[in-house]
DNA sequence: AACTGGCACTCTACTTATTCAAGTGCTAGC
DNA sequence: GCTAGCACTTGAATAAGTAGAGTGCCAGTT
């Protein structure tokens, strides 16, 4: 009994899906063997309205999953089915071609929104997380330099800082030796720490120069940590079909505000695990009409970051879960190889 | 004569990009001072209907610009009117608080959309046309290296480098030596020339790493120059209002054809000028009920690339050509200076 | 007790008819 | 060369009526 009641509710999520139409009960009892009739799948579905999972748009019309319905159907009823190995196969071809981490990351997006045909978000590797493959340091002119500092994820960060007293090309390569002894290796949550007294390894002139490098080592690059974000798919949003079509100039918006999508990414019911946050789960107001599936990416021991894909509450969830973690895994051994 | 059936067509042109309504000659005898009778506008309009500049979509309806009568206005009778100096001082002090390339570009985008309302669109400096600052190789595994290209732009890229030998510390600096020697301050269009024989400059067992040193860097990063372009401002494509709001969704899709909209950035009609091509005249199917406004930013001398904005045919060009102007103006300066 | 068939009732979506208002082209007159 | 006036066209808006899908509930069946 509590059985079929599930089994109705996974039937109209299901319906719904697919036909983006209130399904009613003898559509149901008709395309689905459900083995009774549509009496009483009426009783049940009335129960399921009590319970909040279902509701109906108006008298006379079907039932559509609330957001705790889809809530009970990802929760206790989707299984993720596992991809195909020629899937497999064509996602791990279509990542390796990549040549740097850019195309890494532009080569997921797509590949993400074409396989759940939704929006797709994926997060540079977080710097915290990481560590410091080497710094380089450029002159471009002679009172400023370029600090670019590569981390072991591909991911490169720079910035330009202005000098104090004028740089020669003796004192450039001693700043980059030292610093690189100081820092080559380690993680970039380490950094603050190792180069804390490093002014001292320098005669009193270039002081002034050496603590602006420490500064903007420690403030742009490991403390703000401003992480990237690359969205695509969005062109998904206007499929036909699709009931929030209205409401799809908010949701642009919001998928322009890289900052704020971070933040969506970022909070990970469980960390390692595949999320799920359905409608006004959410914590962005513009975006309680969508869901988001995402889950982190990295080694097997750390994840440097998140990916996931944002779709309207009516997504298919069975596949975006199986594509998010999938891309997800590898995504993870790409980057670890390079 | 011909002078008053002008004056009607900007009349047309400027209340239909108001109202974004057809506009009839009642209409416009109120709200212009035309001091003709709406009869005689009547007449012009009939004129000017059979010239193709404007068409009635049905019988009983106002009449609409064609992409012809958006032509002449852009050409004839729109005015150029400049920013407000406070306009100025906000953009360039937005512009300026940017920290690297990356931020410039994003900045540069969202600017360009906040201020035009439409969708905007900027690519990143080419390398063809910048030089090299820095050329760093980085060890990435005893049989592995990273190749890092820095622009006199700020612009950095990067390649993984299969080595088929293994990297010693001394041959990386020699590597970094003799590469840095050869090309610094190079236009990259130079490179090319300037490496072709560096490979005899290294002992016998180094050439084969040597010589994918070069191959790397003149196909990937040189030759292939497969440039980057930020898009920006897709929500203004929903704005109420516009018409085409039904096309939205192949209008999304050709947006994140970069490559494609790096051709439409290109393709100028004279360099250096700006350049508005409207509705149909535009080379992408997609984009035929948009109009797209570009110009080249860069140096005094020469243009690093190019940004611009997109929106519907009936857009508010005097507007989008000042800003897009102004700001092309700012990103160079800029650029130039970082 | 649980399920089913049947039935009256309630809505929305769709269709059709009608009216309304904006706009046009044309002609006669200033 | 311009204007006023008028007959005509036509989409948009309004109103009314209909069909269909769906519901809730009750009495009967297993």
């Amino acid at each position: 009994m509590e059985d079929r009641k599930l089994a109705v509710l996974r039937a109209i999520v299901e319906d719904y899906i697919q036909t983006s139409e209130p399904v009613g009960s003898k559509t149901l009892a008709d395309r689905h063997k459900l083995g009774v009739s549509s009496a009483t799948i009426r009783n049940d579905m009335a129960a399921l309205e009590e319970e909040g999972l279902i509701h109906a748009p108006h008298t006379s019309a079907g039932r559509i999953p609330t957001d705790a319905g889809y809530r009970v159907f990802v929760d206790k009823l989707n299984t993720i089915k596992p991809l195909s190995s020629g899937e497999r196969k064509a996602i791990q071809t279509y990542l390796d071609q990549a040549v740097d981490l850019d195309d890494v990351m532009n080569r997921t997006v797509r590949l993400l929104a074409q396989l759940t045909k939704q929006v797709a978000l994926v997060q540079y590797p977080t710097l915290g997380k990481s560590s410091i493959r080497h710094i380089e340091l450029v002159s471009a002119g002679e009172f400023r330099l370029l600090l670019i500092v590569i981390a072991d994820t591909g991911r490169i960060e720079q910035r330009v800082i202005d000098s104090p007293i004028a740089i020669t090309d003796e004192l450039l390569t001693e700043l980059r030796t030292k610093f690189n002894t100081a820092l080559d290796g380690q993680y970039f949550s380490e950094v603050p720490n190792r180069i804390s007294n490093i002014t001292d390894q320098f005669n009193q002139a270039a002081k002034p120069l050496v603590a602006s490098v420490v500064a903007t080592l420690i403030e742009s690059v490991v403390a703000q940590a401003e992480d990237r974000i690359v969205v695509g798919g969005t062109s998904n949003l206007t499929r036909i079909g699709t009931d929030f079509m209205t409401s799809v100039g908010p949701v642009l918006e919001a998928l322009e505000e890289h900052v704020v999508l971070l933040r969506l990414l970022g909070q990970a019911a469980e960390p390692d695990a595949i999320t799920v946050r359905i409608g006004a789960e959410n914590p962005i107001s513009e975006l309680h009409s969508t869901s988001v599936v995402t889950v982190g990416y990295g080694s097997a021991d750390e994840s440097f970051a998140h990916l996931g894909v944002l779709g309207p509450t009516r997504m298919d969830y069975a596949n975006s879960m199986t594509a998010v973690q999938a891309v997800a895994k590898y995504v993870g051994q790409i980057l670890m190889g390079k």
